[in-house]
Order: structure tokens, then C-alpha cells, then sequence
DNA sequence: AATGGGACCTGCGCGC
DNA sequence: TGCGCGCAGGTCCCAT
């Protein structure tokens, strides 16, 4: 699943090789993925754009098109981007570009989606979003969670409280911090949540620097895996001895959500 | 305010 | 080998 992680791998890599590249020709293989407007409409008005610039908010990524356009992809759960020759399984909407290669949206599973925005921070889900966790500071990380009653691992994964945590990413810093995931926030002490933070973004970093991790669908957009999952401690590793303890990890569903963490290592 | 469930969607793992 | 079933999950929406 692609989290901050992912998109901030697919973001870089973007920025390095599309940017300033013409969009000749859009392919629309699957319109439900465009929103807002039909698959037609959107050919037209994003053939012949230029890409200007790339953006990530949380697990939202932006392709700046110049005058005031953007396209705002969100991957959701199955969703991945790929850059090559030609149009590939699962490819939703494949961008032309005038090097000769396609910009492959694809999706399995069609949750995942585009859209066409003049502002992209109008967009609902860009206004109500959470502080980006990286740069935003040990103090206001405390603050953000001292007071709240719920769970910390939802809280961890609210996009509208923090931006860009998932469901990977929230368990392994609960198991890197020794916090188990139903605690309530306001009943972490001030040494714990600041282990959470401290865990979170190295967390986060070293996924940055291993182009996340491929779990489930998500690829670098060569096609290339990406290399974190052998450093994930906890994600599913059901059964498995703790690399810490050796008890077996256990998985519980919180707040909806598969859980894994371990029963010793986490109190 | 917090929590729970359904809807969206389809590949995949499971049982037989 | 093949079939049918139900799970998985990010986000939104509704209900309690």
C-alpha cells in the first residue's frame, strides 16, 4: 500500500525523469478512475500539457501542468505508476509522453483515482489534512496527541490528523517505540510519545532511502520492487518470533484495521 | 467526540 | 486442476 514512503519515492523519481515533458497523447483504458469528468473530456484538456512540477501531500501526488491545472492521483490501495514503453496489465490511464515513453496509471483493484483541479488545495481532502510528520517537530508531535482519547494506532493512520501514516508504517513505530497500538493517546506519557515521533520518522526516512516497500502492489516506476520489507519488524510477520523477544507476533484487528505487533515487546 | 459498519473494487488464498 | 467464497484495505459516508 502505497503510504508517504511510496509516494515520496514515485515523487522523486518523477521529478527526474518527466519533468518539463510534454504529454502528447493521454490513453483512457478504464474511466472510472478519472473523476469528475468523462474520459473524453479529460484527453482533451490534459493532451499537450507540460509536466511542470511534482508535488506530494500525505499519500496525495500532484502533477503540476502549468496555468493553473493540476492532476491530483491518489493510489489508494492497489495503485501504482509506471514509466515504460508501453501499456501494461492493469494500466488505467496511460500518459504519452513526447520522449516516447508512457506514464502508466494502474490500478488492480480501481479504487485508486485522478482528478483535474485549478487548485489542488481546495480539494477536500488536501484542506483537511493533517501536519506532514517529517520536519514537523518533536513539541508539536506531543501536543498534536497529549489530549486525544482515541487509539493511538488509528490516530497514528487519520489523514486529517497526521498526513501520510498508514496502515504499515503506524505499526511499525509502535513496535519500534514499545507502545501497543490500543493504547488510548491522551494515556501515552509525554518519554512514549516522544519515542513514537522519534521512531516514526526514522521509520519513515530509512523507507524513503529503501524506496518503500512493495507490499501488495506498489512498485518504483521503473518496475523495480521497492527494498523496506525486509526491515519491516512487525507487518506480516503473524506467528513469527519477535525480532526483539522471540514471542510469536500476533494480529488483532483495531479500529477495523489489521494489527500486528508484539504481545511482549509492546506494553 | 469516538466508534462501527457499509460501500467502493477485484486479485488472491483457501477449502474442497 | 478447478471452482466458489470471502478477505484485504484507504477513504468517504452514515449511524449510534
Amino acid at each position: 500500500m502505497p503510504e508517504l514512503p511510496e509516494v515520496e519515492t514515485i515523487r522523486l523519481q518523477l521529478r527526474r525523469s518527466v519533468l518539463n515533458k510534454k504529454i502528447k497523447d493521454v490513453i483512457v483504458k478504464d474511466a472510472r478512475v478519472i473523476k469528475g469528468i468523462s474520459g473524453s473530456a479529460f484527453k482533451t484538456k490534459v493532451k499537450n500539457k507540460t509536466i511542470k512540477d511534482v508535488i506530494r501531500r500525505g499519500k496525495v501526488l500532484i502533477l503540476e501542468l502549468g496555468s493553473s491545472l493540476y492532476l491530483v492521483i491518489h493510489l489508494r490501495i492497489s495503485g501504482w505508476l509506471r514509466l515504460n514503453k508501453g501499456i501494461e496489465k492493469f494500466c488505467r490511464v496511460g500518459f504519452v509522453l513526447n520522449n516516447g515513453r508512457i506514464l502508466n496509471f494502474c490500478d488492480s483493484r480501481v479504487l485508486g483515482e485522478i482528478k483535474l483541479i485549478g487548485d489542488y488545495e481546495k480539494l477536500p481532502i488536501i484542506k483537511s489534512m493533517g501536519p506532514e510528520p517529517l520536519g514537523l517537530g518533536k513539541a508539536k508531535f506531543i501536543k498534536l496527541f497529549e489530549k486525544k482519547t482515541t487509539k493511538i494506532k488509528p490516530l497514528l493512520m487519520d489523514q486529517n490528523f497526521l498526513a501520510g501514516v498508514g496502515n504499515i508504517y503506524a505499526q511499525e513505530a509502535l513496535f519500534c517505540a514499545g507502545v501497543k497500538p490500543e493504547r488510548k493517546s491522551n494515556e501515552i506519557d509525554k518519554k512514549e510519545l516522544e519515542k513514537i515521533y522519534t521512531c516514526l520518522i526514522s521509520i519513515l526516512r530509512k523507507a524513503i532511502s529503501k524506496k518503500g516497500a512493495s507490499v501488495d502492489t506498489y512498485r518504483q516506476i521503473d518496475g523495480d520492487e521497492g527494498e523496506y520489507i525486509p526491515l519491516l519488524k512487525v507487518y506480516q510477520r503473524q506467528a513469527k518470533p519477535c525480532f526483539k523477544c522471540k514471542s510469536p507476533i500476533r494480529r488483532k484487528s483495531i479500529g477495523g484495521r489489521g494489527t500486528y505487533f508484539c504481545p511482549r515487546c509492546q506494553k
